[in-house]
DNA sequence: AATGAATGAGTGTTCATTCAT
DNA sequence: TATGAATGAACACTCATTCAT
């Protein structure tokens, strides 16, 4: 539209955004091949058309969402939570409070950990010699955590890299539970922890 | 079929089990919607009209091994366990173990695993007042051993069948990896018991 | 459209002009399936919602390219040669110089040549007794020259509109090559009129 | 079908061949923008799968059909004929007439024809540089012949090429005539010859 | 009056299912 | 009984047309 001038592709880039973010739950939900075009384009409130005006196949939508996921990650706060002077336990219950209140509020948040493990595992399927990459910032963070805390004699002892894909192993979970099931116990702080701490509580 | 006449069908018996089977690892890896049929049949080494002698569609073949995987469910073990006077601790310590094991040898094992808990989860999803049908039995097993661990004070305070659906959430994660990845990090026994126990080791 | 009020339907006119002519280059090249409106109206140098206001429809559009043709057809130049007291065989070669040499140097003239011709080779698929309307004229004042040659034994027997209808017909072949091809060899008069002459030359 | 053994793979030959045949025809009539797979399907008689099992796609199948028409045009006998001890103008008279009559007879010809013309001409469109690839040999054949005949004195004067290239454009031109009129008047033998010969008769 | 983003009917392609052998 | 070629309903994608600005 020639809506005033400039910013018909401000709308252009909410459009874009809404498609992405609405399609993210959709797929998560239903996988890639589970997902018809018509569903989609009717869920999200929009003509089958327009979603290839802004994508230019449903493989490309896809593909813009894993690039989505890999840059929001919110990978910031992690490292700032990891350089704090705080001792690893603490650390780790800080994380794991944090992320399963997001998980619990937030069905972007459950989404967007869906998705990025379910490609982590198929990437790993056909390229096993991958660098692992964009997931490892997430997993360096933790892992780095993990090993302060062996250090501190709070986490159990194991390769840190391994334990911190249990850790996230067991968020991607409850993300599922929280996309896929209506009324789901959320596993609590503790819990969650207790992937990693030598003793609980 | 020149077979005279008696156990043509047993040979029958073979196929369907066969194909059952087969298809079980294939709908565990691709999903439901990402089984093509003529994929399917490529796998299995037969024809494609060859599945529809045996089963009368796609979806029939996907309820026919969901009932397998139900009927299978290696339980009895489970109920046996149960039942050992033995310390709750032990029985997941060995649990934990035999599971573990199963996963890393045995691939059949993992799907079924898969499988059922995504049989779960999108149930839950259309049938959010479900009696946990199925699965209760296993997660029945694993909540009784839970509240005589935690009489018992080495099993974590908590909803006991939350606490069930938690231990066998972890072990479906290593059934994805299993099923996903060439080389993957199984989880240790200990670790998997880590999730119940107040105290690892 | 602030043009006071007098003729911003001058402009109108103009537009609507402009539209006729490019699209029928690009129809003739392209072909009525081959042609899209969004590539049309690129080419054209306007929006696509404009074409719309001048025409109700692409197959409108095309319509009336074939009535503009119809009607521009410069007939009036071969009756008056057709009527004028010298000999067909002269005749033949002034039509001949000057078609070609219209075809060399004018593109829309390729065009409308094409055009009307393919219209009526179509017309005639669907519509075999049709009575050739509107090609007729130009058809007929070339049967009447070729029956003055044939009297003055300077024209090859045979019936008169079928060597009309060879005549432009070849007329349409070069109509084509204008084009279609970047480097192509004109005919010559002398070539073109070989259809119709005795002897050439 | 595993009908008896060996040639199931005859039908699929059998198959293949007409499906490109009737193609061919329906191409040359409609255009390839003009054709669509559910009318094609319907007029060769086939459900519209089973092309996508003979043809990766729409595209695929015309430029198999360009190559099927690329190998076939008879140009052996065209060089059997440039050969021949007789006198060019005998050359190009019994030209004419056999391909008029194959014309008149044949639809599959006259769709070659077209076709091929087409190809040339679109060719020549994106590709001014190209060395006239496969029409060539046809082309210089009758090129050979007009050579021959200039020397004898019965063949207009001018580029053997360019000659060559109106004579076959005048074929390509009853070839339209064929495949989209219902009736029409074929040209003679003599007035094709007349475009390149001196004197007709 | 002009635009081009949005739409959905229509087109190309795939895939679960059938059926002749 | 087993097969895979054939099918058409269903899906991904395109494009003529509309409409808010």
């Amino acid at each position: 539209m020639p809506k005033t001038e400039q910013q018909c592709n401000e709308i252009k880039k909410q459009t874009r955004k809404k498609i992405l973010h609405d399609s993210m739950l959709y797929f998560a939900r239903n996988g890639f091949a589970g997902t018809k075009i018509s569903d989609l384009a009717k869920h999200i409130g929009i003509g089958q058309g327009t979603l290839y005006l802004y994508f230019a196949s449903k493989e490309d939508l896809f593909q813009e969402i894993q690039k989505m996921i890999e840059e929001k990650q919110d990978i910031k706060e992690m490292k700032l939570l990891a350089h704090l002077p705080i001792s690893a336990k603490k650390k780790i219950m800080n994380l794991s409070k944090t992320v399963l209140a997001r998980l619990s509020k937030d069905e972007n948040f459950a989404g967007m950990i869906a998705l990025n493990t379910q490609m982590m595992l198929e990437q790993d399927c056909y390229n096993s010699s991958s660098d692992t990459t964009y997931q490892s910032e997430l997993y360096k963070c933790t892992a780095a955590i993990i090993e302060q805390g062996q250090k501190e004699g709070t986490v159990v002892t194991g390769n840190a890299m391994k334990l911190a894909d249990y850790y996230w192993g067991v968020v991607y979970l409850y993300a599922l539970k929280k996309l896929f099931t209506t009324q789901y116990e959320m596993i609590e702080a503790k819990d969650l922890s207790r992937t990693l701490l030598v003793k609980g509580e």
